[in-house]
Order: structure tokens, then C-alpha cells, then sequence
RNA sequence: GCAUUCGUAGCUCAAUUGGAUAGAGCGUCUGACUACGGAUCAGAAGGUUAGGGGUUCGACUCCCUUCGAGUGCACCA
């Protein structure tokens, strides 16, 4: 539509003697409601032409009616200008532009971009999580590509580390010898398991040392550092208590009854130290609440967190002090001095210690590959953490030439961030080892040294924002010219109704489990509807993986990453409506017509003159496609493509049931009809594409 | 406590980046030629965009503030 914008420059510049540009211009779709395709919002045009917004827009409309053939007409509602364009524009778009080969694919633009997702850690199998980060990346991947990147997908394994050393001391003592090929089992879930089984024995050893510090308050395992860090969090915890008991006092008096008979019990067993105060406020999930209006119940919820309030936040406050004991005991547990020592042995090369390394990780790769394999992802370039862990210390020492970072007394090097309002921050320890951070930097460095990427994203979640916000700040600062090419894309994490995932605790939807239960889930509901009857056992294999995969990739893409997104394992994905298999669908019954047609496509020409609106909106709706693309690339949000890709499904769906195709009364008219079809199933196609989804050709 | 993100229909999400009467799906209710493929389509009901202020021709969008939810604040990674 850049025809209509120069025109309504030069509008600008004949009509009110004012230089506009192209960026002045408000350009949108003309609602449905209204006659006409584009719509020019003239509001910000009335500061010069000194006229009211509808005397301008018909100004204006009527010089680009004269000015620009394809313009049939316009018409002006308060100060939109909405402007229709002649139906033999939008049928040389069809023909010419759509249903050419390369529509939607720009030209190459000469810019590298390395995209890091994925990134797991080699001690457990992938989650839920992992798959929103993976198909993420890859999406995005793919976006920039069709925007004319030069993408390389890269993926940095974090392959070392004190979590491994959990693992493999835990096979070590537990094993017994096994590996997958002797449990059968894939190697990513067999490391993970004893990954659970170290937790598990860590908690055993843990007990006896934390009932000491609480019981006996017998410090003798510690140091006096550590017994002082001790003692200060029990005052605290201490001090705690005694607000809580003190506002007990006024709490025992108040009469809980106006939130049923659940509260009253629940109360006095909170009051009583049985239950947490927390777990009180579940009173109204009780069935004496069940005919009551939810939002009289809301009210109540309201009214009882309030009066409950200070209890749950001091509560809250004395579990965190209790965590941070648990920190300082766990170090004086013998399995996780062990994990220590076996980890310092890692770096010093021990070689017993990294030969169960090495065949530990080899387990879990087969097990990544697979996982990988079934989602669809890949890349080009692998980075091993246990290879770049020791990188960033001659970024340290040219910070400290440069003076942007500077060393304390103790030798350790940081960086004072006040400035940006951010804090000081350590980037090198005091024994000159490094921290996290010095490896990203380390990392960013050798990534650019690498392939001169100009631009590097990386796909992690949110909890990481400040990490990356301050390794930005600090490359801007050492004068990285590549460091403005760097971005974070931030996504949400994937909750549970019960809260966050934790491996661990065991609490997390496996990734394997999860693209087998979709994979179930389409196979039943295909065979409900019944119509793979001629299928060979191999197509519906192929079919329900295409299927199930496809609901649930859209599911995770068609939400804008940074929002936080909320799984519920009970609720099956939806395979109806706004969905993946929707989308599909539409793309399998446009290649049915097609097939029945015997449809030749890039066969050219027809004479239809005119358009029925729901052809005029489908034409319209193909030509936003690459805009799409372009807004993708920009916001690195796949949500757009999903969104897009939707309402062009929707779109032809209505089209679909409006205007017979293969009956159409005239042949010119099935022909255009057949093409119509032909370059949606196209877009279709290829706009799932860039979302790592399959259309099928029949489902 | 400080920082940061989020809050839109009962639920899950949109809203062309500050534009018109805030749109879809699920769920509920009502319809669609003996299906060009019904995993579809049409319609109804459902909203004080968390609350309050401000900026302006115009605010879901920007600013301030209150409330609520998440996350981060290690010489861990």
C-alpha cells in the first residue's frame, strides 16, 4: 500500500504546502463495518491544513481518487478517510503477486543472527518449559530467516556443574551399574532419576543436622562465620514468632463463623500451629459454599485474606529464613561434600571422575536427540559450557584497563552499575575464578569472533532478566560495537495450577510424556470422526504425530512469549476453534477441493471483473501475509504469525461456506474460486511453517 | 524492602504499537441445502479493559498512584 502513503505525501505537500513522511502516515485496515479496504486517520494531518478532520479527509480522499487509478472510491466517517481500491487491483494481486513462489520470503538483507535457545542442563530430561523455550527459538528462527537473515541456531549445553555432579554421585553410590540399555530406559530420564534419587538422599542426611541446629542448637559442625549466619536467622525466625503470637491474640478473638464451619475448624487448627494460616483461606473450596454466588464468596475470600494477611506474609517471611538455614546445613551434608569434591576433581582432570562424565552427558545427548527430533528442532551449532566456563578473564582485565570495572582489596573485580540504576555487581571472584556472568561475557565474545553476527538473540526465560540486562550494560560499556545487537527474548514461564514446575519435587509435565499423550489424544479423536478409513498404519501414525504435535505447538505459540502461561495436565488441549488442528483442517479440505478439481496451479488468467466481499476480505487478508512476517521479525513474537495465520483460516472458512467452488455457476468463475483456494492453502502452509507445525494433505 | 513483568467476557487469548461501537475461541443457548470434507459456518447472551488520577482531538496502550499475581535481588549456574 506504499501507492496510497506517496500519494498522500504529495496530498500533503500540493493541498497544504507541508513536507510530511512516509512515518506521519497512519495507514490501517477499514473495519468490516465500514465500505472500503484502507483507512488513512486524517486527525494528525488537521494541525496543518487547518481544517476540520472531515473536511481534510475529503480533501484528501478526492486528490488520491484523481491522483492514483486503482483508488475507485473513498468515503469519510469523523476523521477516518477510508478508501476503496478497484477489485482488478486486488485480482492482479492475487494472480501476480500471492500466488508467486516467493511471496512471503524477503531477499536476503546481508545480516547474520544467531539464535541460542534451548540450552538445557544435562542432568535431567526436558520439560514442559523446554519445549516452550525450543519452539520458540525455532520459530523465531525460522521468522528471520523468511525476513532475509542468515540464521545460525545454536544451542549452549550446560554440561557442567555442580547439578551433574549430583547425578553421577548419586548412579555412582545407587547405580548399580545401570545403563539404558539395561532398564530400557531413555538416558535422559535415567540420569534424571537419579538426579531425584540424590535429592531425596539429601534430605536424609539433612534432617538429623537441621534437628540439632533447632532442637540442641548444637553448632558444632560449624564454623564460626557459619554459626553466627546460623544464630542470626533463628533470632530472626524467633522475632518472627513472636509476631505471629502476638497477633494471635487479637485473632483468637475474632469469630471466624461469618466464612462457614470449614474456617472455624481450620482456624482453631491454625491457631493450634497444626496447619499454616495459608492453607485456611482453602475454606471456601468446601461444598457448604457450593449454591452460593461467586461473588459473595469473592467478597468473603477478599475480607478473610485481608484479616489473615499479616499472618500468611510473617509465615512466609519465617520460611524463607528456614530456606536459608537449609542452604548453610546442606553444605555439611556428606553427599553434597562429596558432590563438591567430585566437581573439583572435574576441573582438575581427574580422569575416572570425567570418563562418568563423559558417559553420563553421552546418555543424556541420546536422549536430547531424540526429544529433539520428535519437536521438530535442530542446530547448527553446539556450544559445551564445560568449554567455555573458563573464558571472560581477558574481558576482565580489559574492563580493568579500561576502567570499567575495578578490583577490592581482596582481588575480586566488579562493576558499579549505580549510574543505570542497577547495583555493583561481581564479575570476577577474589580467588580469580569466574562467575556466571564472566562466562556469558566470555561467550558473547567468542560467538561474535565466531561468525560476526550482527545480531544475537537469546531465548531465555524471565527470571534471567536482570542477568542479562546487566551483561548488555557491561558490553555497551566496554565499547562493544556488537553489543546493540544484542536481545533477551524474555519469555513466561509455563506454571502449573498447582504452581511451578520443579524437577526435583517431581512436580513438572515430561516432554516425551507430553508429546505422547497429544499424540494419543489425536489418534482417538481422529478415529471418532472416522475418516482415515483408506489410510495405510504408517499414514495414521504420521497423521496423529502431525495432529497432535500441531495442537500443541500452536498452543504454546499463539501466546505472546512474555506472558506467563498456565498448563492445567487435566484439561486436554482443545482441538477445536482457535487451534492448531483448526488450521489444518482448513489446509487439508482446501487440498481435497483442489485434488477433486484437478487443479493446476500457476495456471493463469481469468476475466472475473468483480468480487464478492468475503473474496475481497480473503485476497486482503493473503496480502497482509507478509507484513506479518515483517512485524514478527520485529517483535520476535511468533504469536503474530499464529494470530495471522488464524484469521487467514478463518477468513477462508467463511469464503468456504458462502460461495460454491467446484459448483460455481461459471467456469471462469470456479477457475478464479480454485486459485483463491490454491494460493490460501499455500500461505497457510507456509505460515505454519515458520511456527515448525505440518499441515497435512488429508486428515 | 528494592527492582522488574503482568492484570482485558465465567475460562484461554487478540486488539494493526495512541485511533472508529474493545474482537476471537472454549463453555452456555439457537440455527445451517440429505456435507464441493460438520475438526466447519451463522446467530444470541456475556466488558466500568483490576481501582483511582493525569497527559490529548482521541487511552486497553503513555505517566503517576493504590490493589493483586509472578519473577529477580549469592564470591550458585
Amino acid at each position: 500500500m506504499n501507492f496510497i502513503v506517496d500519494a498522500t505525501i504529495k496530498a500533503a505537500k500540493l493541498l497544504y504546502q507541508t513536507d510530511i513522511t512516509a512515518a506521519d502516515v497512519t495507514l490501517q485496515q477499514t473495519r468490516k463495518e465500514f465500505e472500503g479496504q484502507v483507512t488513512i486517520v486524517t486527525f494528525p494531518f488537521v494541525k496543518f491544513s487547518r481544517k476540520s478532520p472531515e473536511q481534510t479527509g475529503t480533501e484528501i480522499g478526492a486528490f488520491i481518487q484523481n491522483e492514483v487509478d486503482v483508488v475507485a472510491g473513498f468515503n469519510v466517517i469523523k476523521g477516518f478517510l477510508n478508501i476503496s481500491i478497484t477489485d482488478a487491483y486486488w485480482i492482479e494481486q492475487l494472480y501476480q503477486e500471492i500466488s508467486s513462489s516467493s511471496f512471503g520470503t524477503f531477499p536476503a538483507n546481508g545480516q547474520k543472527v544467531m539464535v541460542e535457545y534451548s540450552s538445557p542442563n544435562t542432568n535431567k530430561p526436558l520439560h514442559l518449559g523446554h519445549i516452550r523455550n525450543n519452539l520458540l527459538g525455532y520459530a523465531v528462527a525460522e521468522i528471520l530467516k523468511a525476513n532475509g537473515y542468515d540464521v545460525i541456531k545454536a544451542n549452549l549445553v550446560n554440561d557442567r556443574g555442580i547439578h551433574i555432579c549430583k547425578s553421577m554421585l548419586a548412579w555412582q553410590k545407587f547405580g548399580e551399574g545401570e545403563t539404558p540399555e539395561s532398564t530400557g530406559m531413555k538416558g535422559d530420564h535415567l540420569v534424571g532419576k537419579y538426579y531425584v534419587r540424590f535429592d531425596r538422599e539429601l534430605k536424609a542426611q539433612l534432617s538429623p543436622i537441621l534437628s540439632a541446629i533447632y532442637d540442641k542448637k548444637d553448632f558444632t559442625l560449624f564454623n564460626s562465620s557459619e554459626k553466627l549466619k546460623l544464630q542470626t536467622h533463628i533470632g530472626t525466625i524467633t522475632y518472627l514468632e513472636a509476631a505471629i503470637n502476638k497477633e494471635l491474640i487479637v485473632i483468637k478473638l475474632l469469630d471466624f463463623s461469618d466464612f462457614g464451619s470449614r474456617a472455624q475448624i481450620l482456624s482453631k487448627s491454625a491457631i493450634d500451629k497444626n496447619i499454616p494460616w495459608k492453607s485456611v483461606l482453602k475454606c471456601f473450596d468446601d461444598e457448604e459454599f457450593e449454591n452460593i454466588e461467586e461473588k459473595v464468596i469473592d467478597k468473603k475470600k477478599k475480607d478473610l485474606q485481608r484479616i489473615l494477611k499479616h499472618l500468611t506474609d510473617l509465615e512466609e517471611k519465617i520460611q524463607k529464613e528456614k530456606d536459608e538455614i537449609k542452604d548453610v546445613a546442606q553444605n555439611k551434608t556428606q553427599l553434597l561434600i562429596q558432590a563438591q569434591q567430585m566437581l573439583e576433581q572435574w576441573e582438575a582432570g581427574d580422569t575416572e571422575v570425567i570418563s562418568l562424565w563423559e558417559t553420563m552427558n553421552s546418555w543424556v545427548y541420546a536422549g536430547f536427540a531424540a526429544t529433539y527430533k520428535k519437536l521438530g528442532v535442530d542446530f547448527d551449532q553446539y556450544y559445551y559450557e564445560s568449554k567455555t566456563y573458563l573464558l571472560g578473564k581477558d574481558i576482565i582485565e580489559e574492563g580493568l584497563a579500561k576502567q570499567v570495572f575495578f578490583k577490592k582489596d581482596d582481588g575480586s573485580v566488579w562493576i558499579d552499575l549505580a549510574a543505570d540504576g542497577l547495583d555493583e555487581k561481581l564479575v570476577l571472584r577474589s580467588n580469580g575464578t569466574s562467575v556466571y556472568i564472566t562466562q556469558d561475557l566470555g561467550t558473547a565474545q567468542l560467538k561474535y569472533n565466531n561468525y560476526s553476527v550482527d545480531k544475537s538473540i537469546y531465548v531465555v526465560g524471565n527470571e534471567q532478566d536482570y542477568h542479562f540486562k546487566v551483561l548488555f550494560l557491561i558490553l555497551q560499556k566496554l565499547g562493544k560495537s556488537w553489543a546493540r545487537g544484542l536481545f533477551h527474548l524474555s519469555y513466561g514461564m509455563v506454571d502449573l495450577p498447582s504452581g511451578k514446575m520443579k524437577s526435583r519435587e517431581g512436580t513438572v509435565v515430561d516432554a516425551d510424556d507430553l508429546m505422547d499423550e497429544m499424540e494419543q489424544t489425536a489418534k482417538t479423536q481422529t478415529e471418532q470422526l472416522g475418516k482415515t478409513a483408506d489410510f495405510s498404519e504408517e499414514e495414521k501414525q504420521q497423521l496423529y504425530y502431525t495432529i497432535g504435535m500441531g495442537a500443541l505447538k500452536y498452543f504454546l505459540l499463539k501466546v505472546e512469549p512474555k506472558k506467563r502461561l498456565l498448563f492445567d495436565p487435566n484439561e486436554s488441549i482443545d482441538f477445536q476453534g482457535h487451534t492448531g488442528p483448526f488450521i489444518q483442517y482448513t489446509h487439508a479440505r482446501i487440498k481435497s477441493v483442489l485434488k477433486r478439481a484437478g487443479f493446476n496451479f500457476g495456471a493463469k488468467g481469468t476475466d472475473v471483473k468483480e468480487l464478492d466481499a468475503v473474496e475481497r476480505d480473503l485476497i486482503l487478508t493473503l496480502s497482509q501475509f507478509p507484513e506479518a512476517i515483517m512485524q514478527a521479525a520485529r517483535d520476535y513474537s511468533p504469536a503474530i504469525i499464529a494470530n495471522y495465520v488464524y484469521d487467514l483460516a478463518k477468513t477462508y472458512n467463511k469464503f468456504y461456506q458462502e460461495k460454491p467452488i467446484l459448483k460455481a455457476d461459471d467456469e471462469v468463475v470456479k477457475q478464479f474460486r480454485l486459485q483463491l483456494s490454491a494460493a490460501t492453502a499455500k500461505i497457510i502452509a507456509k505460515g505454519m511453517r515458520l511456527l515448525g507445525i505440518d499441515v497435512p494433505e488429508r486428515m
